[in-house]
RNA sequence: GCUCCCGUAGUGUAGUCCGGCCAAUCAUUUCGGCCUCUCGAGCCGAGGACUCGGGUUCAAAUCCCGGCGGGAGCACCA
């Protein structure tokens, strides 16, 4: 095990490109709408290894403002977030609120007004987007200063409603870029906010909040990912304005899984129209579901590092994370039976025995074996059983059966090399919670009883699971 | 449409900056074989790639130009 470790960290060391500068401060941005999900681990991994491999500064801000109305600060989430980077074990040694700086943000944005590099501008949306294609001024943008300074104070005072007014900075209009030309730095909201409530009016957007922010926490380095690389520029065009030094931006590609499409929005309005089942839905691929699954934080890790900082827009398949995870819990997960969907047969014949010992663990010994008490019937998969009627099967490490549509006759107790298939006597009802958030019912063997909640064992030929209600017999299935 | 980014095997990734040591790395997947009373693990082996076309050069995955393909931004979201 620590030479998997060893190996595989060399490796990784030497693909995540170096560092300009020495002690980084970095820092995580999330915004607080959910806990954190696989998407999000791999801005927090990145972060944490570079900060770590440098010995630098890693500050957690969460950029809570106000967002949207289709993305909205949750209260929960600030303490999901938290949870799921601990988890993850990645460590931080700052927090900040952007909701708690806001004052910080209308004293330089009243700046950039004072200085006339910023106007209050009241077009529509629509308007804006129009002149912006076209590279057009509209009339706001030659406001006089105390013009700016007065429409800037209604909005505080918030007489003015939500967008009738915004601050935009004045970059070219005929900038080649049409994504940059005068960019809305602030606007107004009238939405209550889960840790300021109803105080503020007017909001930063992240383009202005960064700016500041990232020059007055002293970041060094800053990770996003190249959907933002706009907001560089927009960053170093305030920086400059004020005479700040510039920080170093790195880039990764995008990344997406196959198995689900990574758009947080839509899981508060499923969580909400009941078609979820909490944070922790296997669906949501929240760092909570993934350790329920029992998917190991350094699997993920592992998994995400091996992506290092690639440029290259990627769609990966979970089996990559599984077959990681696969290699780290394997040697401790304990081996039991589970018969999903269960077909009863009566056992008939000869058995030279009434118990079956199976080793715990196919490669310990040490760990000893359970035991199953046989009786006068088996439960064996459906599937098994349809497939194999008036064939000869091995019922693992107890008997050779001829297999009929109702009974199973013992032809012999030998090893035969013939399919080998889980099964139990008198099991025990046993819930799996799968991936796509269904559920399957079974029957387990009585051993099961041994374990606590949070073990990860290993349901012969059916997958890895990780107990989650020793009461109710529910499990979480991980995968194969 | 405009701006920017990316393009190495099925999937990721190393190599691209500073051309030769790359008949191209590693992981995973796939296919064989061995082992194993699991469709798990382990072991051995095999297969499989430089997006295309030009150019520069003694020499190009690496530099230049163009095409094609993919992605992102052009939100009063982050």
């Amino acid at each position: 095990m620590p030479e998997y470790f060893e190996k595989n960290e060399a490796e990784v060391t030497s693909r995540l490109p170096e560092l300009k500068g020495d002690d980084p401060v970095m820092r995580m941005a999330p915004y607080p709408s959910g806990p954190l999900h696989i998407g999000n681990a791999r801005m927090a991994v990145l972060n944490d290894e570079y900060v770590k491999r440098n010995n630098g500064k890693l500050i957690l801000v969460y950029d809570d403002t106000i967002g949207s109305e289709q993305k909205k600060p949750l209260p929960d989430a600030y303490d999901l977030i938290k949870d799921g980077l601990e988890w993850l074990g990645v460590e931080w040694h700052e927090v900040h609120y952007k909701s708690e700086r806001m004052e910080i943000y209308y004293e330089y944005g009243e700046k950039l007004l004072s200085t006339g590099e910023a106007y209050v501008c009241e077009c529509s949306p629509k308007k804006l987007r129009e002149y912006r294609e076209k590279g057009v001024e509209c009339e706001h943008r030659t406001r006089t200063t105390e013009d700016n300074l007065k429409h800037w104070k209604a909005m505080l005072k918030g007489v003015l409603d939500e967008g009738d007014a915004v601050v935009r900075i004045k970059t070219d209009m005929e900038h080649p870029n049409p994504a940059f030309r005068d960019r809305v730095l602030f606007r107004i909201s009238k939405s209550p906010h889960p840790l300021v409530g109803e105080k503020y009016h007017v909001w930063p957007l992240l383009e202005f909040s960064w700016a500041v922010d990232d020059h007055l926490l002293g970041m060094t380095h800053i990770l996003r990912g190249k959907d933002l690389v706009i907001e560089d520029e927009m960053e170093k065009f305030i920086w400059d304005i004020f005479h700040w030094k510039h920080a170093e931006f790195l880039h990764y590609g995008m990344l997406r899984l196959k198995e689900f499409k990574l758009s947080k929005s839509d899981f508060q309005k499923k969580l909400k129209n009941n078609e979820l089942c909490g944070w922790d839905d296997p669906r949501t691929w929240s760092l909570q579901s993934l350790r329920k699954r029992g998917i190991q934080p350094e699997a993920l890790r592992d998994f995400i590092l091996d992506f290092g900082m690639s440029l290259t827009d990627i769609e990966v398949p979970a089996s990559k994370l599984y077959a990681k995870n696969r290699e780290l819990i394997d040697a401790r997960a304990n081996r039991y039976y589970f018969v999903p969907e269960p077909v009863t047969i009566a056992l008939e014949g000869e058995l030279e025995t009434d118990i079956a010992e199976i080793p715990r663990h196919p490669d310990d010994p040490k760990r000893g074996n359970r035991v199953l008490e046989v009786g006068k019937i088996v439960h064996i998969p459906r599937k098994e059983y349809e497939e194999n009627i008036g064939k000869e099967i091995r019922l693992k490490n107890l008997c050779n059966i001829q297999l009929s549509e109702t009974k199973g006759t013992v032809t012999s107790m030998e090893n035969k090399d013939i399919l080998k298939i889980q099964w139990v006597p008198e099991g025990i009802e046993c819930i799996v919670e799968m991936p796509d958030g269904s559920r399957e019912q079974g029957l387990v063997e009585r051993n099961f009883n041994e374990l606590k909640e949070g073990e990860i064992v290993q349901f012969e030929r059916y997958g890895f699971v990780r107990v989650i209600d020793e009461e109710l017999n529910i499990v979480a299935f991980a995968h194969r």
